[in-house]
DNA sequence: AGCACGCCGACT
DNA sequence: GTCGGCGTGCTC
């Protein structure tokens, strides 16, 4: 038997199938989706089976050295997933498998030198201490000594792969205060640990007391002190629930799913109309089939009321996979759903590619989300992904949304998905009244400030009854450019083509690209003056804005500078419901998430930002920008406002926003794509091609510009132009735009494509719509 | 990725 | 002469 492989190497020359012989004592466990270990060139490695067979055209075939995995961690389906993956996104192999695979369950390569003579020089005799030592983490000159050694036969090296880790984090506590030793370091040990009176971190007993681990473990043997795991498990509570009754809008969408076979579903509902609880009855219908259901949201830190509905719904049968669990956590997440011992499974992106073997729904819930599109590494739309799995079990795929994408919408008003519409708000209340504010009038009538005078009023108004306000930019900083007014020099960041941008509490000028940081400047770096000028708006003018419009108000600024992840941002949103502040600036990240009671007026401070973005669906996502943060304002009895100020306050995607009219959106909006041929009426790509080196990366993109032109007549190649940011942390981006009408431009791109595999200087990255 | 092979310059 | 720099090419 022949075992086809993908060697676990993501590289672009090994991005191809390698055939091993499968062992005899092998071939009744071998499967496809597990693990093996094989030799690979002179070293050992992981390899994926993808396909079994009995003959080859290879001809000095090795064997399969033994199996990794007992239980297969993929199957049949993840694999053809891959497959479809790698091939549709222009990503290694390995690289999506590696992404399907449970972090703790990943395998680690170590290389392990051993000392082949029993009298080393000195060199060699201070290096090994044991027979045998890991040597990735030795310095390079270490590393240098050890392979000439190895070059003149006086050590082996050999590549092992290291067991699977439990990475919980360690604990320890004292057992016994009254050991009895000589030791002054242990005695101080005992004493720091009994006046913590809580367990202590292992790895800071390790740092701080400079312990080995085997002196732990020597403490432990004697029973003074013990080691436990700290589980981290937060305890789940279940209230007591009762599924309210589906209203009459939403039991004729309910009835309208077929679970019997494979279909795309669009359920369109306005904010408040009940989408929640239709996905549990959807997946109480599929879970009393004896099947089971993966639910998607965008950010689960953000959406604490939807899990925990789930919870008092469905109690313990439920596997939450969030991006905070540690990886041994979701490995016993993991293994909860192979052994079939939950039913329903929520999660970001990625848990798409949980094994379930018995799917009977997927539900994705604001499928217009940006966060369901992987931007890095394995480029994949988790969409597709969930269409190819439900295609696979042949189980309907429902995509939940208040505003779809339009290429969705006109997937589903063509009869390619089925649509759903939920048109009324559960609770008859209406959408939050919006008012547009033209900032050239502001202007002209003497309002310097980023904050309209309808606006001030508002925030007053609403600051005196009690109530609570969002402010919405998307931009952070204090000032976006700093310039001289001598000379117009704008200050650059040395190694991208953006302006720095002035951070006012740190004093500092911040690249929001790269990251580099210089102090503030007195004088133009060009011609000397000290006529520095401030120009552009952050939220931290904002806060400071403000601040002096409302002194004694209580403001929270949420946004990169403020955060160091999303639970920072689920903590703020905690406070800010709670009523701990009364206003809340912040940048995209606050347009999503938690509802809340008392804030009746959303800002939307410069809603032209998101569409003047470079593109094509820049409209798109300003639409859903300012519906979603409207959406925040008047969610209970209140009356919500909602203030959008533009210097453009005629454009569609503001005025249908402003009356929450998406069908009014989205009819200019697909005219637009037809007369421009995007999606949904072509295949949209991106080609960027970057390189250091400026004249190369200009070279090239010419190159492949030029053979996609060549070859095509239906699409249009646009470019190459220099990208929206030419240079990024040295590096300089072009970009070819490619509106493919046929699907030999993507045969072209794919020939195209391997020839960048092998080149060192220029790269070539593909998005794809 | 990791390693061998091989072709050049600079030294015990 | 040879050591070691890194460019090229291969791994079932």
């Amino acid at each position: 038997m022949i075992a086809e492989v993908v060697i676990d190497i993501q590289n672009k020359q090994i991005n191809k199938t390698f055939d091993y012989i499968v062992p005899s004592y092998l071939e009744d466990i071998i499967d496809i989706g597990l693990r093996v270990k094989v030799p690979f060139g002179n070293t050992l490695r992981v390899a994926y089976v993808i396909n079994l067979k009995n003959e080859t055209e290879v001809e000095r075939l090795k064997e399969i050295i033994e199996i990794v995995d007992v239980i297969p961690i993929l199957n049949k389906e993840f694999i053809e997933i891959a497959k479809y993956i790698s091939s549709n996104y222009f990503t290694y192999y390995a690289t999506i498998l590696d992404a399907m695979i449970p972090k703790s369950l990943k395998i680690k390569y170590k290389k392990v030198a051993k000392l082949l003579i029993d009298n080393p020089n000195d060199e060699l005799k201070s290096l090994f201490k044991r027979k045998e030592i890991i040597i990735d983490n030795l310095s390079k000159e270490n590393q240098k000594i050890i392979f000439r050694a190895y070059k003149n036969n006086l050590v082996s090296i050999e590549t092992k792969i290291a067991d699977v880790k439990d990475d919980r984090p360690k604990l320890i506590r004292l057992l016994n205060p009254s050991y009895k030793t000589r030791s002054l370091k242990i005695k101080n040990l005992i004493k720091y640990l009994e006046e913590a009176k809580d367990p202590v971190d292992y790895n800071s007993i390790l740092s701080d007391f400079s312990f080995t681990k085997s002196k732990i473990e020597e403490l432990v043997n004697e029973k003074v002190i013990e080691i436990l795991i700290n589980d981290n498990k937060k305890e789940i509570i279940y209230h007591e629930n009762k599924m309210l009754p589906l209203n009459s809008d939403q039991q004729k969408v309910f009835d309208k799913i077929n679970f019997d076979e494979y279909k795309t579903y669009l359920l369109h509902g306005i904010t408040g109309s009940g989408k929640t609880l239709l996905y549990l009855y959807w997946i109480n219908e599929v879970v009393k089939k004896g099947k089971r259901a993966i639910l998607l949201v965008p950010e689960i830190s953000l959406t604490p009321q939807v899990t925990q509905i789930l919870y008092d719904t469905f109690k313990e049968n439920i596997a939450v996979l969030h991006s905070r669990l540690t990886p041994k956590e979701k490995y016993d997440e993991w293994k909860k759903i192979i052994n079939h011992e939950i039913k329903i499974v929520v999660g970001a992106r990625s848990a798409i590619f949980s094994k379930l073997d018995d799917l009977g729904l997927i539900i994705i819930d604001e499928a217009h989300d940006q966060s369901y599109i992987q931007q890095s590494n394995p480029r994949y739309d988790t969409i597709d992904v969930a269409k190819f799995r439900a295609r696979y079990h042949n189980v309907p795929l429902i995509l939940g949304t208040a505003t779809p994408k339009v290429s969705d919408y006109y997937l589903a008003t063509n009869q390619e998905y089925e649509l759903l519409e939920l048109k009324n708000r559960a609770n008859n209340k209406d959408l939050p009244k919006s008012i547009v504010v033209d900032l050239r009038e502001e202007l002209k009538h003497g309002n310097k400030t980023p904050i309209s005078y309808l606006l001030q009023k508002n925030l007053k108004r609403v600051y005196d009854n009690h109530e609570q306000a969002i402010l919405f930019l998307n931009r952070r900083g204090f000032n976006t450019f700093v310039m001289c007014r001598n000379c117009g020099e704008v200050i650059k960041c040395p190694h991208c083509d953006v302006s720095l941008t002035y951070h006012q509490k740190t004093n500092i000028l911040k690249c929001h690209h790269c990251g580099f940081q210089t102090t503030n400047l007195t004088e133009c770096p060009n011609c000397g003056s000290n006529k520095i000028r401030y120009v552009g708006t952050g939220t931290e003018k904002i806060y400071e804005e403000v601040s002096k419009l409302l002194p004694e108000a209580n403001i929270i600024r949420v946004d990169f500078d403020t955060i160091k992840n999303m639970d920072d941002v689920s903590d703020y949103y905690n406070k800010f419901k709670n009523h701990e502040a009364d206003i809340l600036i912040g940048t995209q990240m606050i347009t999503k998430g938690l509802d809340f009671k008392d804030v009746t007026l959303v800002g939307i401070l410069n809603a032209d930002l998101a569409l003047n973005f470079p593109s094509y669906d820049a409209n798109q996502i300003a639409f859903n920008l300012i519906e979603q943060a409207s959406g925040r304002s008047g969610r209970s009895d209140k009356e919500g406002l909602v203030i959008i100020q533009s210097y453009n306050p005629e454009h569609y995607v503001i005025q249908s926003a402003k009356i929450h009219d998406y069908e009014l959106f989205y009819n200019k909006e697909i005219k637009n794509r037809y007369i421009q041929n995007m999606p949904p009426f072509s295949t949209y790509l991106k080609l960027t091609i970057s390189s250091a080196d400026k004249k190369k990366a200009f070279a090239d993109s010419i190159i492949i510009a030029n053979a996609l032109k060549n070859s095509r007549k239906e699409s249009k190649i646009l470019g190459p132009v220099e990208d929206y940011i030419f240079k990024k942390n040295d590096i300089y981006y072009y970009v070819i735009n490619v509106i493919a009408k046929e699907d030999s431009v993507l045969e072209c791109i794919k020939e195209l494509y391997p020839s960048y595999q092998t080149n060192k200087d220029v790269n070539l990255d593909i998005e794809r719509e």
